[in-house]
DNA sequence: TTGCTTGTTTAGATCGATCTAAATTCGCCT
DNA sequence: AGGCGAATTTAGATCGATCTAAACAAGCAA
């Protein structure tokens, strides 16, 4: 029934030489002989031989093996940072065990055990909402190169790679206040992650500093569907805003939906700014959101590449890439009178 | 420097007991004693012991870990199909290890093979554009139990889960029809996929028992900003189209934009009709895209559940389940005159 | 006491590939 | 022929966890 595995032996066997020969083979050798080569390869294509990554990490070889965990994967935003991380370990010849922690530090905790079984030779982690510091001080412990991307815990503990969410948030502010807007109101995520911190306070900071009003934080669940109803919270706040900056597309673009059904119309009765950049917005129906683009497919590389570089010298002090934000002005926003 | 991995061994003797035993406590094994259980775990959590899973791997445990590959993670399409997979697979607690082939078939056959180094359970295949039936072949005699989803390739040799592409276009073609359209074309995507076949066998065969005309296939490449020139080839059509039927939602989005830029009214100047029911199309300024809905996420479920299904009777007959797909009718179509 | 459960622990072989150190073969020179 | 170095090949130990079969301990009945 179940045939057994083909083994070094077998292959061994059947090209007539010792199993340290083919296994010399099987690693590209340059000791063994032409045609010696020849004939192992021969025998390996015809029993379909396989090597058995388990027994060769018992002699201390590489797994050749990335975690990568992250909250989950209901954007693009996340997709094209995964991508970026699969593409540049892919030149190395590290293949990616992704996992989505649901944004469950428990489940996350699990998460990172299991690739550590696995034999992870590292680790991109985009922490789970709500983290606690120990996960983090527990893996910089415990000797598994760890990278994390886009939020942080335990800031300067393992390299990093993300965005800035400060001049993000900075140059939406100045953006609507050059426009004219004096009453601006903000709607995020619920939630407990470094992302939702450093910008809510950046933006009651820039408020401040440019003699705005910080009208109010409004609060959506990250839901597809949800987002819409932000249109209705928003403009119940008293006073009511005259432009929201949004933690991301999604929710901006359910806010202009929230705008539409209520036969508002973005950029006139309210202007509305995105984060991210995510592709679908430039299609459809105008208008095109006003938003910042943050380019996750590259953060996602220099995480990778962050990693690869402490594969290669573990001792080297932690190192932050950022990537910076651009402003992308479009049609969601217009002048305030 | 690179201190020693912490092995069973340690354990044992820290504990006081021997390998056997601390192998049993790691298992959960209902043998031990409680109190030598309690003191074997206690020792655990101090040492931070991890166990070696390849160790395991060869005394014949399982890796507990599933292979999934896709073309790309493009569209919150693949990102919703890999969700359900992931969820589903949780429950029998196996890890994922998501590899993309970017459709090309040589990149996937290396993932393949390294997916069976790692001793992945099984394979998820979504089959890279192009994959030719020897790698299908070639799977079904390795013995590695394989779902094709999506997309499949070799009919009926492995597990398969995916939608009904003949239904869709059936649906969208009934849906013009009734709408008065006579003369329709297809926007679609370069390449060579059973989906891709399938549709436009379909549409051809539908436009015809219905007594329309399709007046053309238009190819666009796959690209987030490639897709609005849809709109021009389209409308160079003679004789020229009323409605399109387009090959995902990003084509047809595209084609909206396209539509607007040229100063266009989509379904009153052209009738659109997308695929996929991705997400955003419910989101941003109105018209709501006329789609297909082929629910992912769900055929990303059934896809894992054929392969624990699998998993658990290797010797099967081989079956495929069908995600029935709707049409949802909204504001991108409308009446012909 | 001895014998027999039942419950708990363990020594030792084993999985498949790799590595070291040593053996073997080959070609070529004296 | 014999000897030498280079090129190839190989026997055997080894990695860490698991499994088998057997040992051991404690409790109880006869």
């Amino acid at each position: 029934m179940m045939e057994r595995r083909v083994t070094l032996k077998d292959v061994a066997r059947a090209a007539g030489v010792s199993r340290a020969t083919a296994s010399l083979v099987v690693r590209g050798s340059e000791l063994v002989a032409e045609q010696t080569r020849k004939k192992v390869e021969q025998v390996i294509a015809e029993l379909d031989y396989v090597p058995h990554s388990g027994a060769a990490r018992l002699r201390g070889q590489k797994s050749r093996t990335i975690g990568v965990i992250i909250p989950n994967l209901v954007n693009t935003f996340f997709s094209e940072f995964v991508e970026g991380i699969e593409a540049t370990l892919d030149t190395t010849g590290h293949l990616v065990m992704l996992a989505s922690s649901r944004d469950d530090p428990e489940r996350q905790a699990g998460l990172i055990r299991r690739l550590r079984e696995h034999d992870a030779e590292g680790l991109i982690l985009f922490p789970a909402d709500g983290t606690p510091p120990e996960t983090v001080l527990q893996l910089a412990r415990s000797n598994l190169p760890v990278v994390q991307a886009m939020r942080h815990v335990g800031k300067g503990l393992t390299d990093f790679a993300g965005s800035d969410p400060v001049r993000a948030v900075r140059e939406s502010v100045r953006h609507l206040s050059d426009l004219g807007h004096r009453r601006i109101a903000y709607v995020s995520l619920a939630g407990d992650t470094s992302t939702r911190t450093e910008r809510l306070t950046s933006f009651d900071h820039h408020m401040q500093a440019m003699g705005l009003e910080n009208v109010g934080i409004v609060e959506v669940p990250l839901a597809w569907d949800g987002s819409p109803q932000s249109a209705g919270l928003l403009l119940d706040l008293d006073p009511r805003p005259t432009a929201a900056i949004c933690f991301n597309d999604i929710l901006a673009s359910g806010l202009l939906r929230g705008l539409y059904d209520r036969g508002l119309t973005p950029g006139r009765d309210l202007s509305v700014v995105g984060h991210d950049n995510l592709s679908f917005i430039d299609l459809g129906a105008p208008p095109r959101l006003t938003t910042v683009q943050v380019f996750p497919r590259q953060i996602g590389m220099k995480a990778a590449e962050l990693l690869i570089r402490r594969l290669a010298d573990p001792g080297a002090a932690p190192r932050a890439e950022i990537v910076p934000p651009l402003l992308r002005v479009r049609e969601t926003t217009g002048r305030c009178d």
